[in-house]
DNA sequence: GCGTTGTCAAGAGCAGTGCTCTCGAATTGG
DNA sequence: CCAATTCGAGAGCACTGCTCTTGACAACGC
C-alpha cells in the first residue's frame, strides 16, 4: 500500500492500525463477546463515537480482525510449508497441521471467531474469502504436487465419489486441485475437516477428561492417520 | 422426578420449565448472544428480576440450555442407533452421522452453543458431562461391539499410538471402549472428530463457494470414508 | 490569501443489557 | 394463628452499540 498522499490520509491510516491493533489485544484477552468499541476507544483517549468515523459499526471492526486471523493462520501454514522439503509430502502435510494447531494453541480466541460459532447476525462478507483459503490453498498444493509426483498411494477399495457432486468437485479442481482426481479431493477435504475437527475438539474443550496426558503426540499421530487416508506415503 | 409436594414447588418446576422452553425458542431465533433474561421475562409477563429467582445468571440458564441440548443430540443419534440393524456396524455408523447433521441442520444456533465458540467468560460445569458424552458412547458401543464381531478390518500399515497416550487410552478403555485395542479407540477418536469438523465446516460455512449441489450426499460419502478408516466392513 | 467544503473529536442522549437491593405481599410450616 | 420463608415488583447501577448535533480544524479551488 502507498503512504496516503495528505497529512490527513496518513494520519488516518495510521489510527485504523491502531484501533485494530488495540481491539486485537482486546480479543485475545477477552473474547470476541468481550470486545467493547468503548473500552478500545477509552484505551486511545477517544471518545466512543468518534471510533464510528474510522469503522462504521462493530461487526466491521470484527470483519477486519477476522481477515486479520486468516492471514495469520494462513502465513503460519504457508511458513511451516516453506520449510519442510518440497518431496517430503508427508512431513508438510504434518508441518501444515501442527502449524494450525499450534497457532490455535496460542491464539484461541481469534481461532474461535474463524472457526468457533458464527457471530450472531453477522455474514462474512466477501472479501474475507482470499484470506480464509490461504491455508486450504497450500493443503491442495501439497495433495496436488504429492499427485504429480505419483506420491500418492492408490486409492483402496473405497467407493467413488456420487454423480451428484462431480460439478462442486470440477470447480475445486480448476480452482486449486490441478489435475487431481475426484477420489482425492474428497479424501483431501475429509482430511482436512479432521484437522479442523480435532483442533476444535482439543480448544473448545471436548477432549477434556478423556486425553489429559499429550495431547501434542496425540494430535501428531492422528494427523499421521489422516495423512494416510489422503495416501501420502510416509 | 417426582411431583413437588407442596403447590409452591409445583409452580416453581414449572415456571423454570417454562423459562426453558421461552429461552430455547429465543436461542433458536436469535442465537446465544441475542438470549436476553429480560426478553425472556418481558415474554413471561415477569419483571426481570424475577428471574434471577429461578436462575441465578445468565450463564446458569446457558447451562440448562447446553444440558438440553446435549440430551437432544443424544437422544437423536441413540434412536438413529437403535432403528439399524445391529449387525450392520458401518450402517449404524452412518446412521448416527447422518443423526448428528440433520440435528445440527434443523436446530443450528443449539449446535454451535455446544460446538462452536465456548461462552466467554463460561467454563461447563461439571454436571454438563453425562449429558455431553451420550453421542460419543453410542460411537464405543459400536465399535466395541463390532470389534467383538470381528467385524473390524485389520489395521493396515499405521504406526502404532504413541507410548504417552497409553494411560488416556487405557482410561477411555475402562470407560466406554472396553477390550478395543489402542489403535482402533484412536482411529475412532479421528473419524469422530472428523464427523463434528465436517459438520462444523457445513455448518458455520466453510464449504460455501465450494461445496453447492449435494452436500448429503457429500457428507454420506466422506462418512463412509471415515468408517474405512476406523475399518468398518460395509 | 481567503472562503468553501469536507472531515474530525466531542458530548449528549436513546434503547437496551446483566445484575443487585429493597420492600411489601403471599405462602408455607409449626 | 403466627413467624419464617419465598416471591414479584420496582428502582437503580454500570455497561453496551449506536445516532445526532455542535464547533473546530485542515484541505482545496479561486
Amino acid at each position: 500500500m502507498s503512504a496516503g498522499r495528505t497529512a490527513r490520509e496518513r494520519v488516518r491510516a495510521e489510527l485504523i492500525r491502531e484501533i485494530t491493533e488495540i481491539a486485537r489485544r482486546h480479543l485475545a484477552t477477552e473474547g470476541a463477546t468481550g470486545l467493547s468499541l468503548r473500552a478500545v476507544a477509552r484505551e486511545m483517549g477517544m471518545v466512543s463515537s468518534a471510533i464510528y468515523r474510522y469503522f462504521p459499526s462493530r461487526d466491521d471492526l470484527l470483519t477486519a480482525l477476522i481477515i486479520d486471523g486468516y492471514n495469520a493462520v494462513g502465513e503460519a501454514v504457508e511458513n511451516a510449508d516453506a520449510e519442510t522439503r518440497a518431496d517430503d509430502f508427508a512431513g508438510r502435510w504434518l508441518a501444515v497441521c501442527r502449524a494450525v494447531r499450534e497457532w490455535a494453541l496460542a491464539h484461541p480466541h481469534e481461532y474461535a471467531l474463524l472457526h468457533g460459532s458464527p457471530v450472531p447476525g453477522y455474514k462474512a462478507p466477501e472479501d474475507t474469502v482470499p484470506a480464509a483459503v490461504r491455508d486450504t490453498v497450500v493443503l491442495a498444493q501439497i495433495v496436488t504436487q504429492a499427485h504429480a509426483a505419483g506420491a500418492i498411494e492408490p486409492a483402496g477399495a473405497a467407493p467413488a465419489p456420487p454423480p451428484s457432486i462431480a460439478a462442486d468437485l470440477d470447480r475445486a479442481r480448476t480452482a486449486v486441485f490441478l489435475d487431481v482426481p475426484d477420489d482425492l479431493i474428497v479424501r483431501s477435504l475429509t482430511a482436512w475437516a479432521g484437522l479442523y475437527g480435532t483442533v476444535s475438539f482439543e480448544l473448545f474443550g471436548q477432549f477434556n477428561n478423556v486425553l489429559e496426558d499429550d495431547r501434542a503426540g496425540y494430535f501428531d499421530h492422528t494427523m499421521t492417520l489422516l495423512a494416510g487416508l489422503i495416501g501420502l506415503r510416509p
